[in-house]
DNA sequence: TTGCAACTACGAAATATTTCGTATATATTT
DNA sequence: AAATATATACGAAATATTTCGTAGTTGCAA
């Protein structure tokens, strides 16, 4: 057996995770060269990392090349509610509206995003004006 | 020295914050009471878990009683933002309109908070309709 | 005044996560 | 062909976090 769950990643996987969403399949040595330009790790620890999630089944390795080459295999989108949850619950006791508050109210939000976020209200809301 | 950081508390530890934040000051027997009407956990584990949060200034301990009571230091509403930012970054890249959305989606609101937030998204955009 | 119940202190085990050194294999360059 | 650069595998140390047993106190009831 073995399956993909949603499982929660880590932090250090989630990172990983991240640059596999963001740039698609890559090998170790992108993946390190991208975290390492936010911090310094060293390449074997993000091997190591990068080795774990595949006995998680979190990602897939296509090992044809010598540089093997890593996909995800967790959704970003299916993963990111999963965390949403978890996070909702535990930093605001459940309370999606205060949660939404305070990110629209610390964060500089663009324009068109807020009009995203209100067109989505109007249908929330069924129309009610 | 000694100060009430605005620090991240572990998930134990946040556990025990939302008692506090929720109820006000409390025994270790209260809050390990709070916590066990949702999962087990022994009451040498949780008040473990307040000593180390004494020693970090999250919570300040009144001796003056033989069952000591424990009162937070740390704000809930700075302690989520801070929060927040991390698992925005983590989580969505630092989209916080993403979360939003996201957020607003998956959950049921209330008509009432919805306009709340409408409210605010009108605020944001500088009355612009 | 004895004994039980409820507390705190504290060390240490159990888990979970991250980090990295070393060994070894495989390309690539000179 | 030798030296050098680049990969993976793997064990184990370093950290971080959680959990709990045991010892010792104190209050209270029988």
């Amino acid at each position: 057996m073995a399956d993909a769950q949603p499982l929660k990643p880590t932090d250090a996987e989630l990172e990983v995770l991240q640059v596999l969403w963001q740039n698609g399949p890559s090998t170790v040595r992108f993946v390190n060269d991208e975290l390492n330009k936010t911090k310094e790790v060293g390449y074997t620890t993000t091997l190591k990392i990068m080795q774990l999630m595949t006995e998680k089944n979190m990602v897939r390795r296509d090992e044809s090349n010598r540089s093997h080459v890593y996909e995800p295999l967790l959704k970003e989108e299916a993963t990111q509610k999963h965390l949403l949850d978890k996070f909702l619950d535990s930093a605001f006791r459940g309370s999606a509206s205060r949660l939404v508050m305070q990110a629209l109210g610390n964060h500089q939000t663009t324009p068109e995003e807020l009009n995203q976020i209100r067109d989505l209200l109007n249908k929330l809301e069924g129309g009610t004006k």
